[in-house]
DNA sequence: GAGTGGTCTAGACCACAGA
DNA sequence: CTGTGGTCTAGACCACTCT
């Protein structure tokens, strides 16, 4: 069995794996020790232990010291949430991306957009509006308000070659994020940048992204239900 | 510095995470490699690994076997999709919890039906629709298919009492899922059941769930926009 | 060839759980 | 007290990259 060209401590993780996608070990069934993978797969402890801690932090088993390792309550999906430059996805689904521009601007921050932002009231901000098309089919309302600190040459970007995200990634490095997904009638100037019934309902993510010690930036973006959703998916 | 109480391989972690979450060391940006970890926090070559190897399993730096270890970069933003029992979801809100039951019943798959679950046409599948409540209030119709190989006692739930996922968590453990998240406004006995009114959008989760040999269950739970939505968040 | 990461071992000491 | 996991070391051999 396992005379596959895997490290070791894989061919560990695979057969416990194995016994606990196929159902024969069950939430809360103990999982050989180290000791015992030890004598059955003749590796050191040190690597019967990396299988074991590593199926931990996937999530796969849990690990008590003093008790034993159990099969985990499988109720956990992990999943992938990508921050990707749309015009990237849109290109890998074979299709064309394109930018309208409906607004670049300076503004002031109101009180509500500066707290989000940690900024003081009436600071300088940067606000872009972008249509993003598919193959010339609107299919993002992109409305998106940037601190200068984090990205000071932003509004100087071409946002009909660069996206934002795109800009954000190269100047302001991502090391924090919080984002809602919700549902929304879009208002009436959203609905007609997309070319769609004002009745349409709207899948919504607003992202708020920290790069260093700056909030970078605040994003509203909006897909007409019918041309866009979220998918992913989950395997132990 | 660092004289706190944590594992070595924990604080030679958060010294190269400071320094990337700083700004300091940008993407691209070459990470001390192992032989000079081992000098500056006098630890063996294996925990000055361990941390590298870590933080490269988290993303945040990416190695290359002959190269080097550098800073990634961080346009991912990794998510945790949590399947829960929307009773306590609701109860950790500090709100009662409520469920009305619509449909209990068996019936014959169609073609489209069985084909998810994986099953033949026609063949016998348990179904359930109800509607969950705070305090009251619905926020949850859900539309649910179960395999019966499954999950044999599915219907002899009291549903009032346990929530469908929950009787699926203990009785048909999870090993692959897959969801999309969708808006869509609801059809009229859906709004009516919701208490909405017809053109309230609504926010959409379809998910087919696998568990072990069988595919367990096919789930569509669609929530009022006003009253729900997803949210995450992400820290380097 | 020098430097890097990828893996592995055989030991060690510790903290903790359960009988 | 025994068995468990949590950490750590000082070596080792290999595969790879870059100059």
């Amino acid at each position: 069995m396992a005379r596959e060209d895997k490290p070791a401590y894989e061919q560990v993780k695979d057969w416990i794996r194995q016994h606990i996608s196929s159902g024969e070990w069950r939430p809360g069934d103990p999982v050989p020790s180290e000791a015992v993978l030890m004598d059955r797969f003749a590796v050191s402890r040190m690597t019967a232990h990396r299988a074991l801690r590593e199926l931990a932090t996937e999530g796969l088993v849990t690990r008590t010291q003093g008790s034993g390792t159990k099969v985990a309550q499988l109720h956990r999906i992990s999943s992938q949430l990508v921050i990707r430059d749309i015009h990237v996805e849109i290109a890998e689904r074979g299709h064309v991306p394109g930018t309208r521009v409906v607004t670049i601007a300076q503004e002031k921050a109101g009180a509500e957009l500066a707290a989000t932002l940690a900024l003081r009231k009436g600071a300088r901000v940067f606000h872009t509006v972008l249509v993003h098309l598919e193959s010339g089919v609107p299919i993002q309302y992109e409305d998106r308000y940037v601190n200068p600190a984090a990205a000071p040459a932003y509004l100087d970007t071409d946002f009909t070659k660069t996206s934002p995200t795109a800009h954000l990634i190269q100047h302001a490095p991502l090391t924090e994020a919080s984002y809602t997904i919700e549902a929304c009638l879009p208002a009436p100037h959203e609905a007609q940048a997309l070319e769609i019934k004002a009745g349409e309902p709207c899948l919504v993510m607003v992202r708020r992204t920290v790069s260093g010690a700056h909030v970078a930036s605040v994003a509203r973006q909006l897909h007409p239900a019918s041309r866009y959703s979220f998918s992913g998916q989950f395997q132990a």
